[in-house]
DNA sequence: GCCAACGTTGGC
DNA sequence: GCCAACGTTGGC
């Protein structure tokens, strides 16, 4: 059982969107990056944990908590020329790029504010905080994970 | 393979 | 809107 984090921009995609699904279950697309595509391809297994991250909105932070509920198979989207994540470069014989399923399962009443992440000394080390990270798909330590729960307020769904 | 130009991310 | 950081592209 791994641990991730994943970044969505609210305004395209966040928690609200997800309240509002059936089952709060949806596919975790559009991921245009080699090094998250490779984390979605190979090491995002279903049942693994995920906090779901707000970014680029007025208070960035973790909003929720997600599950896998299907490990990486390849993204629909990129095939899709009417979508915005058309890529052409990617062929359904041979394809670029990935995507998982995911459940949310809990909220987070309060967000757990990027400002509290940068100011928790048990985090300093946490990939998310590193200067210029802009990593869409985060890996997360055990001990991290662990302690990021402690400060969390969960409530499930 | 190098690397400059360019595009994107994301906090502020 | 600004801009630092960083990934990608493409000429050579």
């Amino acid at each position: 059982m791994s641990y991730w984090l994943f970044k969505s921009e609210p305004r395209e995609f966040g928690l609200d969107h997800l309240l509002a699904l059936p089952g709060r279950v949806a596919r975790w697309d559009g991921v245009r990056n080699y090094e998250a595509r490779n984390l979605l391809r190979d090491h995002v297994q279903m049942g693994d944990s995920v906090f779901l991250y707000h970014s680029s909105c007025a208070q960035p932070g973790i909003v929720g908590l997600m599950e896998v509920v299907r490990a990486g198979y390849p993204d629909p989207t990129a095939f899709d020329p009417q979508s915005p994540y058309w890529d052409p470069r990617s062929l359904p014989s041979q394809p670029r790029w990935y995507a998982v399923d995911i459940r949310l399962t809990a909220r987070l009443n309060p967000v757990l504010t990027l400002s509290q992440l940068r100011q928790d000394p048990g985090l300093h080390e946490f990939r998310l905080l590193r200067r210029g990270n802009r990593l869409s798909i985060l890996p997360v330590t055990s001990p991290e994970w662990i302690h990021l729960l402690t400060r969390t307020h969960l409530h499930p769904l």
